[in-house]
DNA sequence: ACTAAACCTTCCCATCATGGGAAGGTCAAG
DNA sequence: CTTGACCTTCCCATGATGGGAAGGTTTAGT
């Protein structure tokens, strides 16, 4: 299977193939004769999976210790549930923060005309430069 | 004003002053003889601006366009009201986007035994490539 | 007055994940 | 035999932030 049938087949596309490579999150390619790199079931496997990882918001440092982890037919499950579990801590983190945002500007909206007249809390908020709510 | 002390009346350091100012955020800053950068009480009110717009999420396109309307005394309030509910939709999404990841991954925690055995429901899930919930 | 520390300047490089595009090699079908 | 669809490597860009080098300036302490 050549790059770009393993990019259709594991929804990864070719270039990210190839970097994922360069980057040592995926072991050297086998090669044809030709030099082009040559796929199998096992790649496709390991791409998906690295793809549906991304999917979850995982970084790549993540999913190089849970394809480590994938990778050891004898790994204690208790490994990969932390890590899932520190992620899902992170994605909790980053949600209060952008739902701390949102409400501010909510705030900030409501109480803006939106019409032609210049005078707008918005603006006046943000060169007070401090936390409203 | 020296941009060291610029850096501490605004929040925003001094490395991020000279990049404002070099990606056209903010004018050329005023030079000393000696060709240190000079800053005044306006300088620091838009670098609190930015600093204020940075923290509520906005990024760097949208403080543009609101630090010109911010400069356009006659700006209508519509347009900066527009612009922020557009970053409200945005990071709305994002935070639906994080949820259901959250979500899924405490599914996939809740079904992993955390313990010395090697099977693991969230490598399956990975592995499988597909959505789950 | 001298020296050391703290500042300032510009310039280059790195991050993280993704991708565009060039220059050149290979292969399949018309 | 050409055309177009592939493949290869290499370089560059993104956005926001920052590290660090090399060199000039100011300030404070002796």
């Amino acid at each position: 299977m050549k790059i770009g049938a393993a990019a259709a087949a594991s929804g990864v596309n070719a270039k990210m193939i190839r970097h994922y490579e360069a980057i040592g999150l995926l072991g050297p390619a086998a090669r044809r004769e030709n030099a082009y790199r040559d796929y199998g079931e096992r790649d496709i496997h390991e791409l998906r999976f690295i793809r549906r990882a991304r999917r979850l918001g995982f970084s790549i440092a993540e999913i190089e210790a849970l394809l480590a982890l994938w990778r050891d037919r004898a790994r204690p499950s208790r490994e990969v549930k932390r890590i899932a579990e520190a992620h899902i801590g992170d994605l909790e983190a980053r949600v209060a923060d952008m739902q701390a945002m949102a409400k501010t500007l909510g705030n900030l909206v409501a109480a803006c005309h939106g019409d032609d007249r210049p005078d707008c809390p918005i603006l006046d908020d943000l060169a007070r430069g401090e936390a409203w709510v």
